[in-house]
DNA sequence: TCTGGGGTCCTAGGACCC
DNA sequence: TCTGGGGTCCTAGGACCC
């Protein structure tokens, strides 16, 4: 058999270069792009990087005279937009494997086994060219025997010039010493208190993590943590998931723009998001039986705080928005204590399964052969005809005083007519 | 004034059953 | 005085990812 090789193809500061594909002007600048409700940073293009500006930093925080001074351009997230982009990237990559995982927004896997009669660092070369030539962004490419060590060699190549971007761990004669050169807390699969817990006990870079001895390992980091490290040590643990398994649940919560005091908006913002939520179940072909609503104040201000939340469960699994907005509103009226600053609230659907496979009852119609799927489809399909939103329900209000903050929104480049971008010749 | 959002997996412990 | 053992299911919490 093959031995195994695996790409991770990987989107050098992915939402900074989206914004730049169609800003020329910025090509050298430093910029960034925010979270939603303009709050932190969450990407930076390598110049604001090289400025010292972390990810993470709330936009507020970052130096008023730093930004005058080195002419920092933030963004809010333009998510249509690197939606958009990075189907663009991977629809490029399918030419170059027949078994690519897409692992997020700015990753892939390819599988590169059987692939040995080619020099596959050259081949990372050549992905990395086309890439760039169809779609502007640039990529780094790591090639290892396992996905973690792929994941490795990518963050060498990012980090490395002489690599021009590629880079193959898989028999490079200074494996060792690459891993050596990765520190503990910037393993895939090791977060903030892994790290802590190897320090403590002497292990500070992947290195020394491969030479722990496998009980400790599963009994400190769980059967998880020692799949990873046999990747690392070059034992492929890991399978490239080549369908997407449909989502066990679905979350959608954002942060006001202002606080919420009142029970009227509260009401108003969770009939938005749960309406939103529902929109991603039927999307997927998919029906929920159990609703969460959880809220709180905002935790880093000096007021009283109080966060909570209480599910409650569907009689039968069920995509019709409104079975969740009464749902919603029930919880809501159990959970919601008035003399608070709100500054959150969030929905999660969960017990997700595909609407064929629903259980039925005996006694009433279930969603996929009753009026309320045919109402749903119907209201999709106008609202993806004339546009996202024109038709909501009442119960998500109008005012909207809480809704998210977007102050430096860029235009929707490519996925809509009037955005689209104008080339002029000279 | 302003501090993100959306996911997954694993484990321990309790409830319950035989 | 002596008070089983094994299995399953569920949930909360903790870890991680981008």
């Amino acid at each position: 058999m093959a031995k195994e090789r695996i790409a991770l193809v990987d989107c050098n500061s992915f939402y900074a270069s989206c914004e730049k594909v169609f800003a020329p002007h910025l090509r050298n600048k430093p910029i960034g792009v925010l979270s939603n409700n303009d709050g932190i940073i969450v990407a930076l293009s390598p110049e604001l990087k090289k400025l010292g500006v972390k990810r993470g930093t709330p936009a507020f925080k970052i130096n008023k005279y730093l930004i005058k001074k080195f002419d920092i351009r933030l963004f809010s997230s333009n998510y249509t937009l690197y939606g958009d982009m990075s189907a663009r990237v991977m629809k490029t990559l399918t030419q170059f494997t027949p078994e690519l995982e897409i692992y997020s927004i700015d990753e892939a896997f390819l599988s590169l086994t059987g692939f040995d009669h080619l020099n596959l660092t050259d081949y990372g070369k050549e992905i990395k060219k086309m890439v760039k030539k169809w779609t502007g962004l640039p990529v780094s490419v790591g090639i290892g025997p396992s996905k973690t060590l792929a994941k490795v060699a990518n963050r060498f190549a990012k980090k490395h010039r002489f690599t021009e971007g590629v880079f193959d761990i898989s028999d490079h004669p200074d494996r060792e010493k690459v891993l050596r050169w990765i520190s503990v807390e910037d393993i895939w699969g090791v977060g903030r208190q892994y790290a802590k817990m190897l320090r403590r006990n002497g292990i500070t870079n992947a290195f020394e993590l491969t030479k722990a001895p496998d009980k400790w390992i599963q009994d400190k980091m769980t059967i998880v943590g020692l799949r990873m490290v046999k990747e690392l040590r070059g034992i492929p643990c890991l399978d490239l998931e080549l369908d997407v398994d449909p989502k066990k649940e679905i979350v959608s919560s954002k942060s006001f723009g202002r606080a919420v005091t009142s029970f009227q908006e509260m009401k108003e913002a969770a009939a938005d998001y749960c309406t939103r939520a529902v929109e991603k179940l039927r999307r997927d072909k998919q029906v929920a039986s159990l609703l969460m609503v959880f809220l709180s104040t905002n935790r880093f201000k000096n007021e009283p705080q109080y966060a909570n939340y209480a599910s409650l469960h569907l009689p039968l699994p069920s995509a019709y928005t409104p079975d969740f907005l009464h749902a919603t509103h029930k919880i809501l009226k159990k959970i919601f204590r008035p003399g608070y600053k709100y500054k959150k609230v969030g929905i999660m659907l969960a017990e997700i399964t595909h609407q064929t496979k629903a259980p039925l009852d005996l006694f009433r119609p279930t969603y996929l052969d009753d009026h309320r799927k045919i109402v749903m489809d119907c209201m999709d399909e106008i609202n993806e005809k004339m546009g996202n939103h024109k038709m909501i329900y009442a119960a998500a209000g109008v005012s909207r005083k809480w809704q998210m903050r977007r102050d430096h929104l860029t235009p929707h480049y490519t996925t809509n007519w009037q955005d689209i971008p104008i080339v002029q010749a000279k």
